[in-house]
RNA sequence: GGGCGAAUAGCUCAGCGGUAGAGCGCCUGCUUUACACGCAGGAUGUCGGGGGUUCGAAACCCUCUUCGCCCA
């Protein structure tokens, strides 16, 4: 069937806007069959986000993978679904309540989580449809949310279990306390930002003499809490001191002067003054030497009332200005410096977080990560590019304790419950709870549920295996886990993939998955993050609004080297979006010229001539590429070969070579019509399939035009390109191609560079030294004459009675001789021909010299010899000829 | 302070032991009826500096310089 009504360039929405509700609803996305199991689960996206051009990478980097083990014939399945973002999600309602003019607090507890559930119905779908603009193959049916009623089962399993074997634990600790949100975060919520602050130096009275001590703070404020002043034992300056008392100004608390390896002689005065409640250093300090610890600071970061009066319910950063100016006044601030230190904020919250002393919960992350430092040395799962390996290590083997509470109320409340006398008890339901708690007592009390909720990654780190059914033995979790390959960027090895291995080896004994896949962090052009502040961020739905879904894919694909960042910018993206084109074109052009029926390539593999056999070879070749690549990641070398093929090879070299024979319509030409046809349409068939892991759109859209037989409804239902192209390389052809090629090239190159016309008609004379070349280049007599636009063609053995007017070009084989009549001009043509002998000569003298090394010749490998050898007989025949060439240019010039 | 990575054409980057590559940009010429989101041709590199290993180094090792990023 002939479709000419193909438009001349590709419009993306077009497509788009047909195929992804087609596939979707045909379920071919879910896991299905008994291939081999092949299983992603996507790192859930913060419900309250919208996807970024990261996600865009990020997915399409999975669907590429899913699609192409899908064709291989796999039983796919790619696990969506989104996290809850306790601290994100529960700060965007709060803002709404605020414009509404009430809080959180107002509304209570399970009116709050009412409004948030409520919000994320209505918004939690914007990732969904950004998922299907991207046109993700995704399992839509087992989608998944980390406050579902399963994923939350399994969330409170995993702490009664782990709370049960002593490995999650309550403690009054030392936490990074966000201010703004009042809740605990983690170490890695922290962002250490370097920041101009100053050295405060303060003298505190020694008490009982007129001596004193000199310590240097960042912090003046927290003197108020000081309970110490520790100095470095072996500090000859202060070794006098150790044991006496300080008098703390402004305060006048007595405290002890200790000796304690913590100090640094050689930074500030080499004395520390110590604030056990509010430094992480400090508490350690505090706990050595048995110091009391003074908490000064409520929720708020606001003075408490352990200070003195003055300074009650100030803020911290006011206190500071009043503590130092009221310390100046009493002579107590011997200096100031300037100095430059990392401050530490929340990454949510942006504000300064405070170390303070508070209950959490803790896990014991240096436990459960043993067995998975150990996975990864056995290579049970591999990290690619391996060397994120270290980064894992390294952190692995010097893991913290993890806080996994929060006292904010959206999140999976801790089930823990209190009795009476504040004993604790973890049970998976408050009325377990209650029996257990009612055989301690002995009677039935009053309980209270813990109110914490826990850490955000506590559920994320189960999704592997939750989202497959655990704690139930389902058969989906049987089958998938572990899974395939996590997909992920570097930024998130901590946050996810540690704990993710770290709940997979305890609960399932297994790695959860074989291979991480560690991608680049993309960035602007100019290497910059993107980031809403900058404003460089670049919209991956505008992008598709502008070039389509499938320009970008392939852009991030082409630009998804390992190890490496990526930068994208719009001109980019526009480049790619004219390959989409030209695919389009490509196939637009077969349609327009295959008439009727098109037979299958197999009834037409006996006639087939040169050139399809040479470009079916290129295509075996362009298969196995892709595959190759795929097969370990190496996603821009795969887009790359796609490229490549379908550019340079079928659009420049085989349809130019077949034009005329589509276009032939003499009876005499029909048969060689036809199979160029078939192998046409073949070459493009295989092509959409080979292609469309990367652009879903346009190879379904296209595919579905060709003039084939279609055995399943969509082209992602059928098999991958394989193993059945192996039998059509044939090196020896296209080797010979090689040397077509050149001749034409010369040809063209003697056209551009003398100003003939593409379409003037001329001659050309090709002067092949050797038998078996003029063999080739006799057959290929029709391609060459075709793709130079030639009116006559020799190819003959030496240049003989050629005429004397005429350009030339000489090649590592050939010399091309176009005749000229008048135009050329022999003196340009002189220096060039110079310029080429000077050049041959050169690498000729290198090579000579290389072979005269005897090192060379005994070491070196014979085959690089042998080639080197070879070499220097093809560049002492060009020299023959380009010497000729010019003799007889000087020659022309001199009879001028 | 510890760790990781990078330095190759104007730009963005491949190549990682055997004659320096791609895309974009640039220059020249083309309405060659699939495509100007195109076609043909062309120019451009002491492969960051220095040392070493090797018959042979852009590639391997050492060192220096400069730039990123992560952790303290």
């Amino acid at each position: 069937m002939t479709d000419s009504t193909l438009a001349t360039a590709y419009d993306p929405k077009q497509a788009e806007s047909t195929w992804y509700a087609r596939w979707e609803k045909s379920g071919y996305f879910e896991p299905k069959g008994d291939g081999k199991p092949f299983c992603i689960v996507i790192p859930p996206p913060n419900v309250t986000g919208s996807l970024h051009i990261g996600h865009a990478l990020n997915h399409t980097l999975q669907d590429v993978l899913i699609r192409y083990h899908r064709m291989l014939g796999d039983d796919t399945l790619w696990q969506p679904g989104s996290d809850h973002a306790g601290i994100a999600t529960q700060m965007v309602v709060e803002r709404q309540l605020a414009a509404e003019k009430t809080s959180r607090t107002e509304l209570g507890r399970d009116k709050f989580i009412e409004r948030v559930w409520r919000w994320k119905a209505e918004s939690g779908g914007q990732i969904a449809a950004s998922m299907r603009a991207l046109g993700e193959s995704v399992a839509w049916k087992r989608e998944r949310f980390t406050m579902d009623e399963g994923l939350s089962a399994a969330v409170r399993k995993t702490f009664v279990d782990l709370y049960k074997k002593g490995l999650i634990y309550r403690d009054k600790r030392l936490v990074n306390w966000d201010p703004k949100f009042h809740t605990a975060i983690s170490d890695l919520e922290v962002e250490q930002r370097e920041t101009k602050g100053h050295f405060w130096h303060l003298r505190y009275p020694v008490e009982g003499s007129s001596d004193s001590i000199v310590v240097a703070t960042t912090r003046p404020e927290t003197m108020l809490g000081d309970t110490a002043v520790a100095v470095h034992p072996d500090d000859e300056r202060y070794k006098h001191l150790v044991g006496k008392h300080v008098v703390l100004p402004l305060v006048g608390r007595k405290i002890p002067i200790v000796a304690d390896t913590y100090s640094d002689p050689e930074k500030g005065t080499g004395a520390v003054k110590i604030t056990p409640a509010h430094d992480f250093n400090d508490f350690e300090v505090g706990k050595r030497h048995d110091l009391p610890l003074i908490n000064i600071f409520d929720k708020n970061a606001k003075l408490n009332d352990n200070v003195p009066e003055a300074y009650r319910g100030l803020d911290r950063f006011v206190a500071r200005k009043q503590v130092v100016a009221d310390l100046e006044a009493a002579g107590a601030l011997v200096k100031v410096e300037d100095h430059t230190l990392q401050v530490p904020y929340g990454d949510r919250s942006g504000v300064v977080i405070e170390p303070w002393l508070t209950d959490q919960w803790y896990l014991d992350a240096a436990t459960l990560s043993k067995p998975c430092v150990e996975a990864v040395e056995a290579g049970r799962t591999q990290f690619v590019p391996k060397h994120w390996e270290k980064t894992y290590f390294e952190w692995m083997k010097n893991i913290q304790p993890w806080c996994i509470s929060r006292q904010i109320w959206w999140g999976h409340q801790i089930p823990a419950w209190f009795g009476p006398d504040g004993t604790c008890f973890v049970e998976e339901t408050e009325e377990q709870a209650r029996k257990v708690a009612q055989a301690y007592y002995k009677k039935d009390v009053e309980l209270t549920r813990e109110t914490d909720v826990l850490d955000t990654w506590f559920s994320s780190a189960l999704w592997p295996f939750s989202t497959l059914g655990w704690p139930e033995k389902t058969p989906e979790l049987a089958r998938y886990y572990p899974t395939s390959v996590l997909v992920t960027s570097f930024d998130i090895i901590f946050f996810w993939v540690a704990r993710m291995m770290m709940f997979g080896m305890h609960f399932m004994g297994e790695v959860p998955f074989k291979d991480v896949y560690i991608h680049a962090l993309v960035r602007d052009e100019h290497g910059n993050k993107m980031s809403k502040s900058k404003g460089n961020v670049v919209d991956p739905f505008e992008v598709i609004k502008e070039h389509g879904t499938d320009a970008l894919r392939f852009t991030l694909i082409a630009l998804a080297l390992q190890g490496r960042d990526i930068r994208v910018s719009a001109e980019r993206i526009g480049g790619y979006r004219a390959f989409v084109n030209k695919i389009w074109n490509a196939t637009r052009f077969a349609l327009m010229r295959v008439s009727g029926t098109v037979a299958p390539l197999s009834e037409v593999r006996a006639k087939l001539e040169e050139p399809d056999r040479w470009i079916l070879s290129r295509l075996a070749n362009a298969v196995s590429d892709v595959r190759a690549h795929l097969d370990v990641y190496k996603f821009a070398e795969a887009a790359n070969a796609m490229y490549v093929f379908m550019w340079d090879e079928l659009c420049d070299w085989y349809i130019e070579l077949v034009k005329a024979r589509l276009m032939n319509d003499d009876p005499a030409g029909a048969e060689s019509k036809r199979v160029a046809e078939a192998t046409l349409v073949y070459v493009i068939e295989t092509a959409m399939r080979l292609m469309h892991p990367v652009m879903p759109y346009i190879t379904e859209e296209l595919w579905q035009k060709l003039p084939i037989t279609r055995s399943t409804e969509f082209i992602g239902q059928q098999k991958y390109p394989g193993d059945e192209l192996e039998a059509m390389r044939s090196p020896a052809l296209e080797s010979s191609y090689a040397l077509v090629q050149s001749a034409i090239s010369a040809i063209r190159t003697i056209r551009a560079e003398k100003n003939l016309g593409p379409s003037r008609p001329i001659d050309a004379i090709v002067v092949a030294a050797s038998a078996d070349d003029r063999a080739l280049l006799e057959q290929q007599r029709a391609s060459i004459t075709q793709l130079s636009r030639l009116q006559k063609l020799d190819i003959v053995a030496n240049r003989g009675n050629a005429p004397e007017q005429a350009a030339t070009k000489v090649t590592d084989k050939l010399e091309v001789i176009v005749p000229m009549a008048d135009l050329l001009d022999y003196s340009a043509e002189a220096d060039k021909l110079r310029r080429q002998i000077a050049k041959t000569e050169q690498e000729r003298e290198k090579l000579t010299t290389k072979l005269g090394n005897e090192a060379f010749v005994a070491r070196a490998p014979a085959d690089v010899v042998a080639r080197e050898r070879a070499r220097v007989d093809e560049l002492a025949q060009m020299l023959v000829t380009l010497r000729d060439g010019l003799a007889r240019a000087e020659a022309a010039l001199r009879s001028k």
